[in-house]
DNA sequence: CCGAATCCCTAGTAAAATAGTAGGGATTCG
DNA sequence: CGAATCCCTACTATTTTACTAGGGATTCGG
């Protein structure tokens, strides 16, 4: 019931490219020492996220990695599936094989209450609670 | 993001103890027989599950497994953690340092939504409802 | 066109977790 | 006593996880 380091790496990754708001590219190396991510790891996580549609890339002296949509309309959960595939708790009997079993139900609304976090919680809404924080919480002396 | 066979298998146990309400002990083979279960693996299942205080047990010829407590103060969360251990999706950093991530906050909301489930769902109420759906949807011809 | 910087792609791998199996020992009870 | 049951330790095959290695393909300034 725990979310691979893996999954982590991507969140972490996508919400840096998130931060800095800009369409310019973003390098590997950049992102893996901002976020502590090792950089060969990282490859293929972005990789992955580069297939799902959620960035796109550079090659070349000024390439890098960039959100392929604005920040708000990407959410957690997209990410997560994306790297650590769908998460049915358990697995399904046989569709829709009526079952002698009162745990399907349950699953349901398990998923449903996950997907009320993850589903509606977007890197939009990260990046500005973590704004939000930072001023109220650890005044910024160097500004 | 799943729970492991052998929590699914630990929580059809309990349910199958509860669903028989008395506190006559069911042997392990007839727990395993009733819901498919390799029965040396349910052993080890059903082991865990007395030394976390759930189940007693009895040897000997009319041994067998029983619940510990009552079916409504037994949760789907009490076993689960039992049996995979405690659910935070995400490493913590380090308790209460403060942390410049916006995601430990993001866990904490998965882990509440996943709580409000799993952590009031008892097995009284899994029987109940299971019982409810016994009624309505597929008839019993044998009574 | 060169070459440096960057992303891209395939493969390999050590360690841990998962899902069991095997074999016998300890209790209980008629 | 002896049959039935739980109890305990150890082993194992497979899969997943979390990486690492090495080089190939693009881009772009000069």
């Amino acid at each position: 019931m725990d979310v691979s380091v893996k999954g982590e790496y991507a969140l972490r990754a996508v919400f840096e490219l998130s931060r800095q708001g800009r369409p310019e590219p973003v390098k590997i190396a950049k992102i893996a020492e901002r976020q502590k991510i090792p950089q060969k790891f990282l490859e293929m996580i972005l990789a992955q996220l580069k297939q799902g549609g959620y960035l796109g890339s550079r090659r070349g002296v000024d390439g890098g990695y960039f959100l392929a949509r604005p920040p708000d309309q990407i959410t957690v959960g997209d990410i997560l599936r994306q790297i650590d595939g769908p998460f049915q708790p358990a697995k399904r009997p046989f569709a829709d094989e009526p079952t002698d079993s009162p745990f399907p139900e349950m699953w349901d609304r398990v998923e449903r209450a996950l997907s009320c976090v993850i589903d509606r919680t977007t890197f939009a809404d990260l990046v500005e609670r973590w704004r939000q924080r930072r001023v109220k919480g650890v005044p910024n002396w160097q500004i």
